[in-house]
RNA sequence: GGGCGUGUAGCUCAGUUGGUCAGAGCCCCCGCCUUACAAGCGGGUGGUCGGAGGUUCGAGUCCUCUCGCGCCCA
């Protein structure tokens, strides 16, 4: 019976990483174990993340990888760090988006629109196809490899989020905060619902600016729109009332033309003078702004337009889209000799349905609203206080911005698919608001409000919902508030405030400290192109995540989005950079192999100690040097993960991976394992132990290949619940650090010395090294391992030679030195370190500098004079030993 | 119009509180299948840090102005 050992279990590694093989397998076992399932009970300290909810229509894009990458890095981490990590997942019911699928796919299955449905009807059919066909990104999300705790999985729909919602409506309105008002809302004639603010786009599109002269001879005056057809339900006009030039008319009427309606005109404060004619038509129906300037002058609304945007007055117009009526209304002024001035194309902001590209009309109707200037106060607050930080703080200005000037918010919706507002009117106008727990009144004339509420709504309280509120769970208690909110910046408003506001508001029993729903904000940027430019479906450059984890792995898909992670900042990504990543992942895996080939040892009993490594004195310096440089990675991994850096955390672990590591360490390993004995003993502990700490190091961001490589190489359970490495609290072994820098400098010299002379890289040369001064002589056979260079043999000749840092390296090229090429080498470096001695010598000239510069500054400026000093002799004196040209 | 950000190598981006010849990845050039890895190895080319001025002994880094670009809001 042979012990199981990390070198016998090595050779079935292929040369190859194959992410398709391992990372699906891996998945299912990490779920089957229960890795993922947090429990409040542990004892341990909570960290907790909740997923903002995707759309349960959705499929993962870019930007889904994006903040899952992130979200399960900080998580992974956190779980390695011993902390209790939960990571909730789940999805919303996206209102519109739904329903709109739901109907379209009524329409092509059946032929039948939802009006052939009950209320009632419709709603089975969309929840029969949740559960058919909704929350394919679940399933997406573990090819990502995200830790999620499957178990507590929610969806803004089900039982205790509607309790949820139903109980904090109910609170809200009981409050006065949330109310019903006839208001200009944004309405979307395609979905024939209410659209808050931020679910309206504002693009610049080509338009037209029409000069209407309105009145007649005794009394006429000028104003421009952009929608003409509005002039149908003009019911004033209106001027700044300091304008000289409008003075006269102010309380007059005027006529408005093709309507025979005699409007008056007004003076309000709001009316730019400067734009246009300085005076401006008054629609209070279709326009906000002309409806507080109604309110302010009690005009009266004209409604000119139904749900749909179809005008339903007038004569001749009744019954044209908004789109037709416009030219139809401005041919008919024309022909009256109306216009005065028409612009075409003239560039203005338009909204949009950010569902569904419709242009937006604003229009007067009676809709519920919260009343949001505590609460955004509340929220405004939390982050002045510093209870909720910001990561980058400089998008608090935005933040700021918008919760300080907050309109009140729309939450009403004509929709089926939602929750229902919990409130009956009655026969004779009676509100009343119905608890979750309470029974509705009932009897003649009683009927529910046929609204839903936005699903913003819902999703608004997502961090405490979700965790059992408003029942005083222990999910609750140990979960909230959660530890860190990941989302992008495009939608700060739409998480972020809303998630404060509700939190903050439903939390407050617990004090200020303990209400904020997330105590860290960490805002990151969109994934853009390799050329910087947004993804989209029409610019055809968007790109399907799961194509490309497929053919290089989820794990380079990850590094390279996390790579990318500048905090604010947008990442572009292409797919040369997640091949490069895939590399990274190959390299990490053959060089593991390496390890693992040579008897890579974790276990202590191999090291002869009585920890994991060799006693100090048993240390060769290239293992202090590795272990040195490690703590000092692990340490500043640390760091960047507080700042929430994680390109800089992935920059970090990949060079000292691949540059110090890989390239290095485990070059130098390769003379004393070939040693063998207690050298080599020494070695495979540390290749076994750095190697072992570096796989923890790059797990959170590359879950997969390090989980496999990890288990075989020690044996143990996975390393998704290993321990997090720490920085050991011990200083750096500078000496051993500088030694080992200085023989990277010579067999660095001696390789490019070997590129000049155009020797193959293969090709073995004799060469005598004799060493100056005593610190690289113990490393002459690592050196000649580096640089191929082999024993000087009889009658060894040199014909060339190289000295750096103190070594001096003849080699005999058996008269096929290349001379020309030796001068100009060592002519380039002589020039190089002549200019840097002319400037080091100006800058110790300059008594401003040697007086007023801090002492360390200048004593590393002639430092490096004297070295270079140095240089300049050996330059010149092996330039003279070179045969004349 | 207001706010925020940004302009650094051919491309995409890093550059902590101003201080050792400005870095990475990809690209490009030269040479290598050197038994962990050609998804690799070794070497190399390439930038007056958008422009102008200022502060300072010293500016990619701070200040002012200016040009270009992006995003959010109005």
């Amino acid at each position: 019976m042979t012990e199981e050992t990390a070198a016998n279990r090595a050779p079935n590694l292929p040369t190859q990483y194959s992410p398709g093989e391992v990372e699906n397998k891996l998945y299912q076992r990490w779920d089957a174990a229960g890795y993922f399932k947090a429990d409040p009970k542990s004892g341990k300290t909570p960290f907790s993340i909740v997923i903002p909810p995707p759309n349960v229509t959705g499929v993962l894009h870019l930007g889904h990888a994006f903040g899952h990458t992130i979200k399960d890095a900080l998580i992974r981490r956190a779980r390695m760090q011993g902390l209790e990590a939960l990571w909730l997942p789940g999805t919303d019911h996206a209102g519109i988006a739904t329903q709109t699928l739901v109907e379209r796919h009524l329409a092509t299955t059946e032929g039948k629109s939802r009006h052939d449905l009950t209320r009632e009807e419709f709603v089975q059919r969309v929840w029969a196809w949740k559960e058919e066909y909704g929350g394919k990104i679940l399933g997406q999300m573990r090819r990502l490899g995200d830790s999620v705790d499957w178990s507590r999985e929610r969806f803004t729909m089900d039982e205790g989020l509607s309790r949820a919602v139903g109980t904090i409506f109910k609170r809200l309105f009981d409050d006065g905060l949330i109310y019903q008002a006839e208001r200009i809302i944004n309405w979307c004639p395609r979905c024939q619902t209410a659209l808050s603010d931020i679910e309206v786009e504002h693009r610049d599109d080509d338009g037209e600016l029409v000069s209407i002269r309105y009145g007649d001879e005794d009394a006429s005056i000028v104003v421009a729109t952009t929608r003409a057809e509005t002039m149908l339900g003009d019911t004033a006009v209106a001027v700044h009332p300091d304008d000289e030039r409008y003075r006269h008319l102010v309380g007059q009427t005027v006529e408005v033309p093709l309507t025979g309606r005699r409007i008056p005109v007004v003076a309000d404060e709001h009316v730019d003078p400067e734009f246009g004619t300085g005076a401006v038509k008054v629609t209070p129906a279709h326009d906000p702004n002309d409806f507080e300037i109604g309110q302010r002058h009690d005009l009266p609304a004209l409604e000119i337009m139904d749900e749909r945007g179809v005008i339903t007055a007038h004569g001749p117009f009744e019954g044209l889209d908004r789109f037709e009526a416009r030219p139809a209304v401005v041919a008919a002024l024309r022909q009256e000799g109306r216009i005065v001035a028409e612009k075409r194309p003239y560039v203005h902001a338009v909204g949009h349905c950010s569902r569904c590209d419709t242009v937006v009309e604003p229009r007067l109707s009676l809709q519920w609203f919260v009343k949001v200037a505590p609460l955004a106060k509340a929220a405004g607050d939390a982050v002045r206080d510093g209870r909720v930080r910001l990561h980058p703080p400089e998008m608090a200005a935005r933040y700021f911005e918008w919760v300080d000037n907050m309109h009140d918010w729309c939450i009403s919706r004509q929709l089926w698919w939602g929750h229902r507002i919990p409130v009956w009117h009655g026969p004779n106008g009676e509100v009343v608001c119905v608890g979750p727990d309470e029974e509705p009144p009932s009897g003649e004339g009683w009927r529910q409000d046929p609204d839903v509420l936005d699903t913003w709504f819902s999703s608004a309280l997502w961090p405490f919902s979700t965790l059992g509120w408003p029942d005083d769970t222990e999910d609750l208690r140990a979960f909230y508030p959660t530890s860190v909110m990941v989302t992008g910046y495009d939608i700060l408003f739409f998480w972020v405030v809303r998630m404060m506001m509700f939190g903050l508001y439903a939390m407050a029993d617990r004090g200020p400290q303990e209400a904020v729903p997330f105590k860290d904000v960490m805002l990151h940027g969109l994934v853009r192109d390799e050329f910087g430019k947004k993804m989209s479906k029409s610019r055809g450059n968007a790109v399907d995540p799961l194509d490309w984890m497929d053919t290089y792995g989820s794990d380079a898909l990850r590094f390279t989005l996390a790579r990318g992670a500048t905090p604010g900042s947008d990442v572009p990504i292409g797919e040369d950079w997640v091949q490069g990543s895939r590399n990274f992942c190959n390299k990490v895996w053959n060089a593991t192999r390496f390890a693992l080939m040579n008897g890579a040892a974790t276990d202590s009993a191999l090291a002869g100690g009585d920890g994991p490594l060799p006693p100090p004195d048993r240390l060769s310096t290239a293992d202090r040097w590795i272990l040195s440089r490690m703590n000092r990675v692990v340490a500043e991994v640390d760091s960047a993960y507080a700042e929430f850096h994680f390109a800089r955390v992935c920059d970090i672990l990949y060079h000292f991976a691949w540059d110090e590591l890989f390239d290095w360490y485990v070059e130098l390993a390769k003379t004393p394992l070939q040693h063998g004995g207690a050298e080599a003993e020494a070695t495979r502990a540390v290749l076994g132990h750095v190697f072992d700490v570096t796989l923890r190091l790059l797990h959170p961001v590359i879950p997969f290949v390090t989980e496999e490589l990890w288990r075989t190489l020690t044996g143990e359970e996975s390393i998704t619940i290993a321990p997090w490495p720490r920085a050991e609290d011990r200083s750096a072994d500078t000496e051993a650090e500088d030694t080992i820098g200085e023989l990277q400098t010579v067999v660095t010299e001696i390789r490019r010395f070997r590129s000049e002379q155009n020797l193959k890289s293969g090709q073995r040369v004799p060469a005598r090294i004799s060493f100056g001064r005593p610190l690289l002589a113990g490393f002459e056979e690592h050196i000649r391992a580096l640089t191929r260079l082999t024993e000087p043999a009889d009658g060894f000749a040199g014909s060339a030679a190289v000295e750096v840092a103190g070594v001096h390296v003849e080699v005999d090229l058996s008269d096929a030195v290349d001379f020309a090429a030796e001068r100009k080498r060592l002519e380039k470096d002589l020039a190089e370190a002549e200019k840097r001695k002319a400037a080091a010598e100006a800058r110790l000239a300059n008594s401003a500098f040697t007086g007023k510069a801090p002492e360390n500054v200048v004593e590393n400026v002639r430092i490096r004079l004297k070295e270079t000093e140095a240089e300049i002799t050996r330059l010149t004196t092996r330039i003279a030993a070179l045969p004349q040209p």
